[in-house]
DNA sequence: TAGATTGTTAATCGATTAACAATC
DNA sequence: TAGATTGTTAATCGATTAACAATC
């Protein structure tokens, strides 16, 4: 199984870039094509694609439509892929209604908080964080958010490991402790913007300012 | 200059390290405990470090004191960074009010949005898209957040870079182009998720599901 | 057929890790 | 001094790119 994280993303990329090549009438690309729409080199496409057992056809390229039905498989777009959300701030309450999520077949199902009065301008239930556990069971959810203060995120975590989450996208900005079978990523808004100022700060200084 | 993304991203997390360590009365620290603290190698940290010039003594260790305040000022914690928000939807709206950045330095200072109602929660005040431009100009903006729908984002960019913007953080699902002295580092929800969904995918084929 | 493109192997590049001399 | 730790060089690992035979 292919672990690197970058190229996952790539065929996030790749996915997207054809359904826009799709609907401009394209049937079928060449490594070339997709390199160019996504910003990597040819030599890459043809690699990933080899390492996922995607294949096309020596003179004629691939086929837009296999290809995408390939890929989606890949990325498990051929189900509707549930997802909770621990916390109802600002974060998990943007994340409830991000208009993004629904056209990629990800459907946030609930949303669960220790605070209660915040039923708020959300579409998504709100419950007692009491909940979650069962839930998770009764839904069988493989996916969790974590948006709660960086205090909780520990033992959120770990309630969410219990229930059989298996995958887990946390925005607290504290390391988390995670055994067993459970991935998690890490959205760090902080490191985001650092990282920024690092590099403006170089620019700044190679300008002698 | 050093430019490799995780790299940086190392400094922020011995950084918070560090003021964890001084906060348990540390004074001094070895590449061990800070290895340790942030989950690599003790060897990936003397590299690191050396890589920025920060040194420690042969038998001492590392300077905590020291040490914080180098790296405070490669991440540019010496003055009160000003990041400016494109959009005042959920996402502009969550990062507005986002609890972390002001204890990291941080300080978002205006939201723009073409929609003028929405004065909401926000501290922070949301002026006019137009007014964008001379703001930035005025007080020397270096970074901004672009939170805006797909459609926008390409001239909400462009609008940035003419008016000094140097770096910026997308949270616009598209491929944005850009040209000159700016950095744009991307969020991307649904390509975290889909990581997440092709790992747990991976996990329960082999549990032979 | 001639030309173009894939799929794979080898080469390169970059980042991480190991090893160890210097030295406190 | 003896022991422990840094700082750096060399080795390893992994990912990207180049090259090219296979072939449509």
């Amino acid at each position: 199984m292919v672990t690197n994280k970058n190229c996952i993303n790539r065929l996030s990329k790749y996915k997207n870039a054809l359904a826009r090549l799709k609907s401009l009438g394209f049937v079928k690309v060449f490594s070339d094509n997709l390199a160019d729409a996504i910003g990597v080199t040819a030599a890459q496409v043809r690699k990933d694609f080899s390492l996922f057992g995607l294949s096309g056809s020596k003179r004629g390229g691939y086929n837009v439509d296999e290809l995408i039905k390939s890929l989606n498989e890949i990325l498990g777009k051929n189900k509707v892929q549930k997802v909770i959300i621990a916390g109802a701030g600002n974060i998990g309450t943007a994340l409830m209604n991000y208009p993004g999520f629904e056209k990629e077949g990800i459907q946030i199902v609930a949303a669960f908080d220790i605070s209660q009065d915040r039923q708020i301008e959300a579409k998504i239930p709100v419950c007692p964080l009491e909940e979650m556990k069962d839930f998770i069971r009764k839904n069988k959810i493989k996916i969790g958010i974590i948006a709660v203060p960086d205090m909780a995120a520990q033992s959120v975590l770990d309630l969410m490991t219990a229930s059989g989450i298996e995958g887990i996208l946390n925005f607290a900005p504290i390391r988390l402790n995670c055994s067993g079978d459970c991935i998690v990523n890490n959205v760090n808004f902080v490191f985001e913007l650092e990282n920024l100022i690092y590099h403006v700060s170089g620019l700044d200084k190679n300008k002698g300012q």
